[in-house]
DNA sequence: TTTGAAACACGGACCAA
DNA sequence: TTGGTCCGTGTTTCAAA
């Protein structure tokens, strides 16, 4: 699937606010609506615009803590790496999960209401996960920038 | 602001597809439509919905790489924080960057095209910053895991 | 909570460049 | 192939019972 110019700014603008309409997004790119609209179900189809989702906020939720746990599997561990990847799924707390390469074997990302919440979860489910070797916990303490926008300007991407 | 089981409900609904009319969602949670879009808007004007947004893929986009940096700043560099969090904010290719407890002062995500895209941005931006001492750099090599759904099940939250 | 009306957005048919 | 105009249908939004 190829993008053009037009095409990147409509997602530049949905990735930003989803609630624009057919309409609105068409009159930023210089469109009328039905094409534009066109142009919106393409990228849907394609697979492009995954899906739109309501971000909330965290800490009116009352959801005040994030942490950072870097896990290590044991060796062995890693021949049932499915079995700890749907655990990891079934924990709602785990937002991201992401293998990556280093001293450490993956990443995650966690957000729990309290500190004593993350002990729970990390005592009762992460540490008793049987392939799990070593867990380092790191809380975080402010945000500076969290954003879902992925980088679309020219030259990043390919076309 | 108290949120009750079925405004949990709608959130739930909501962040998992903002697609969803308020009528669909009515239905689901066992309301007529006028109440359900009056507690939608209400939770909107509060702010627990922060916005809609489109999420887009990564993969299909050419952005291939993921790397999660953790940075240490320099001690003197500590004074000019808000300079520093300036700077990250202007880099579009940081999704997100948290400050943390521990051994380092901040985690980012870094989203790019490539490792190569990455190099560049590494060595002609982050590192180029006064106030950074040090950066670990970690690719991501698959996601596992990834969503912005928060947990809003019963105990997880403050209602 | 239900009804209903006005405004608006969606999405198809069809034509022009 | 891509954009434009026209128009029917359904949804949103909000007032009134």
């Amino acid at each position: 699937m190829k993008l053009d110019k037009t095409d990147r700014k409509i997602l530049a603008l949905l990735q930003r606010d989803a609630s624009l309409s057919a309409s609105d997004i068409a009159e930023r790119v210089n469109l009328s609506q039905p094409p534009c609209w066109r142009r919106i179900k393409r990228l849907e189809e394609a697979g492009v615009i995954q899906r739109r989702v309501a971000l909330l906020d965290q800490r009116l939720l009352g959801l005040n803590v994030t942490v950072f746990a870097r896990v290590k599997l044991s060796a062995h561990g890693k021949k049932s790496l499915p079995e700890f990847e749907q655990q990891i799924g079934d924990i709602p707390e785990v937002l991201e999960c992401h293998t990556v390469m280093g001293d450490y074997d993956f990443l995650l990302k966690i957000v729990t209401r309290d500190i004593d919440a993350y002990e729970v979860l990390f005592r009762t489910r992460l540490s008793q996960m049987p392939t799990v070797q070593e867990i380092h916990s790191n809380a975080a303490i402010s945000r500076i920038k969290i954003t879902t926008e992925l980088p679309l300007e020219d030259g990043q991407l390919k076309t």
